[in-house]
DNA sequence: AGAAGAATGGTACTTTAGTATGAGCCTCTA
DNA sequence: TAGAGGCTCATACTAAAGTACCATTCTTCT
């Protein structure tokens, strides 16, 4: 945010320097005034709508950032977050199995320390947790 | 999008009549015309922010409409919705039961009959189409 | 080399989930 | 008023999900 206003300064600064010029050109007696106005008008405009929208993005990219580090505290395996992930997206044990090429007993064991790690009851449970913490 | 476009072009030629009286006092001559310049720079980077914060907003407003009518189309009743939620929530059949001040079996009834209309096997492939519905 | 942890899998058992079917009750509408 | 649809509940099953314990293999780090 302190990035963006400095940006902001600096803009103003060189617009009002080249101002400066276009000053004695306006002595010459036209209408242009009104067209640089316009113009500095619409750029500032896209200026704004630009630095709205790279501030949305910024914010939704650090909760992405905080997903890592969770999922790291928790001390969820690689194995076991694909484990998650497969089961976010509706699959059964028997077919998660057959997605990563596993035992159905080896994605049981992997779910069961799932939902001890995550602190959950069921599957479901563990999805609305693991959303609650942008893990998903 | 029609509107505001129309609302920015009003705003353009009001800004544009307001210079012409400006105009004059130019003429009188003093550093007035950066200051100008410097207020409609300010005001357009806020109409662009403000424009595209309101456009993003009803963006997200729209898809929320969409809900109702899907859940409508796939003849979802109150009762079954709120049992989808309560299911996306985590909750087990049982607990669904107590939150709703019902016995266990009618629970199944209502779960067995979202899955048929959801078109799912499991209430976790539930979740998952229901969010990708934006009816959750 | 050896300990630690991750990944894999098996058996046996308990608990939930989900299906099928039938039935009673209520409300709204043709 | 009769039927349709929604809500409730029960029984009897089958199928998943989840737990507990144990064992093996494979990295990885010290």
């Amino acid at each position: 945010m302190k990035k963006t206003i400095l940006v902001f300064a600096v803009l103003i600064l060189a617009i009002l320097a080249l101002l400066h010029f276009s000053k004695y050109a306006i002595l010459v007696g036209d209408s242009s005034v009104e067209w640089i106005i316009a113009v500095i008008a619409l750029l500032f405009f896209f200026i704004g709508i630009y630095i709205n929208k790279r501030s949305l993005k910024k914010s939704s990219e650090t909760s992405n950032e905080i997903n890592i580090k969770t999922i790291e505290k928790l001390e969820i395996s690689k194995r076991e977050y694909e484990v998650l992930k497969a089961i976010a997206s509706g699959l059964s044990n028997k077919e998660i199995a057959a997605q990563l090429f596993l035992s159905e007993s080896t994605i049981k064991t992997h779910v069961s320390s799932l939902l001890l790690k995550l602190n959950a009851k069921r599957r479901t449970q563990a999805i609305q947790i693991a959303k609650e913490m942008n893990i998903l």
